[in-house]
DNA sequence: ATCGGATAGATCGTACATTATTTGTGGCAT
DNA sequence: ATGCCACAAATAATGTACGATCTATCCGAT
């Protein structure tokens, strides 16, 4: 076995519905049970999730459609390479969609919505950081509250495929104290923003609370390297 | 034969190499000669690109993830339906990704990348819409000039998709004398900006200018709809 | 050090089994 | 006679298996 070859062991529990397999795999890539770059041999996914080659093929393509996975003629599947320039990238796109989606948010916003978003934030300081992960889910769904309302649906889950894409690689690092902190700041000037109907004031600051959150990304990834690379967690 | 099935007939002509299925099929999706919303059977697809089924699943498969094509569980796929809504989500994501790669163009622009613009745009002038799909192309040239040299390739590849999605909608409809002498003015307008280190103007030419050509795109639609949907030009 | 064969693994093809959906049919009750 | 439900056949997607072929990579011989 190479240096990173798949590193799923556990057979995953037989699937039985269609379509399946493209969900594990996706899964599995988002969690980070799929390291970046860990090559994806067809014959050793076909095992690690019990069903044939061919359904690990199409799941494979559609992965790469999505971009999840980057496929060499002959050279068979990796997952996507996360480096700096690839996070910087995506954090730049979304640096222009979601201010463009939180401004129209504030334009038909009601009393209710602020009112889920005000309990969704309650949850998230109630929570005060014990859990990472929990954390993570709830985070997102603060900002899916805004951004699923939007009519626009290919910018909703451009999205939401950048936002998993982004949490697969934050699971693999720590959070800063002050970057927690300025993410709780934030969002309570959000709902300020959302709830006097200043759209510009709420774009600003979604556009300053993504790309924070990009930054704070890429200067843990350059700590982990200066660290030196690691399989695992010290 | 149901009304809407695939209507390739021609089985092109034999394929050696691998990979190959895809770039067809996603070619005559692009091209229209697979409609939108066309059924796509796998059976009849391998029949016409004269393979089997197994290399045409994995094409649709990684379409499917690229957006170019729908999947329903045990129903098949389809060609993406193209409507009004689905025209105006793109052009909105455009409308703001655009404008931010054109800005950073304008920074990093020599003298050089001048002289090529001009020499598309001249390229644009002297066919003098003689012929539509090369005009398409040519406009493409121009902006993939601006584009292309950008250092956020998930942002450029995005304007490419998105982009071949549009030439996909716009040739199968005319496009007005007024939206193309608009286009000139536009790209003569744009060069000008670009000439002056104007940045932000080169932005707004470049916002207008994808805007336009999204709602000439949405009006055509709504023309050719009020015409009666029909199979083939008049 | 370079060449050439051996091997691993990807790609593609064929054939067939399984499963889901659609469609058609017939009986039954109203 | 009309409408509705159950069941069966047809259609097509999905999954399995296996073999052929091609490419890249590794390793040993020259």
């Amino acid at each position: 076995m190479s240096e990173n070859d798949v590193i799923l062991t556990a057979p995953e529990p037989a699937l039985d519905q269609p379509g399946k397999v493209y969900e594990m795999i996706r899964e599995d890539i988002i969690s980070g049970r799929l390291e970046p770059s860990a090559r994806l041999k067809v014959a050793d996914l076909a095992a690690a999730y019990g069903t044939s080659t061919n359904p690990v093929r199409e799941a494979l393509q559609q992965l790469r459609g999505e971009g999840f996975v980057v496929m060499e003629a002959n050279r068979g599947a990796r997952v996507v390479a996360i480096d700096e320039a690839f996070v910087r990238d995506i954090i730049e796109i979304e640096v222009l969609i979601e201010p463009a989606l939180t401004r129209w948010f504030v334009s038909i916003v009601t009393d209710a919505d602020i009112a889920e978003l005000e309990a969704a934030q309650a949850d998230i300081e109630a929570l005060n950081f014990s859990d990472a992960q929990r954390h993570g889910q709830l985070d997102t769904r603060f900002h899916q509250l805004i951004y699923d309302r939007h009519y626009n649906r290919h910018a909703a889950d451009l999205w939401w495929k950048h936002r998993e894409i982004l949490r697969a690689i934050s699971r693999r690092f720590p959070t800063s104290l002050s970057r927690r902190v300025a993410v709780l700041n934030e969002h309570r000037e959000l709902i300020a923003c959302i709830r006097r109907q200043d759209a510009e004031g709420a774009a600003a600051v979604v556009a300053r609370h993504v790309e924070g959150s990009g930054r704070h990304i890429i200067e843990q990834m350059g700590v982990a390297k200066r660290n030196g690379p690691r399989k695992r967690p010290a």
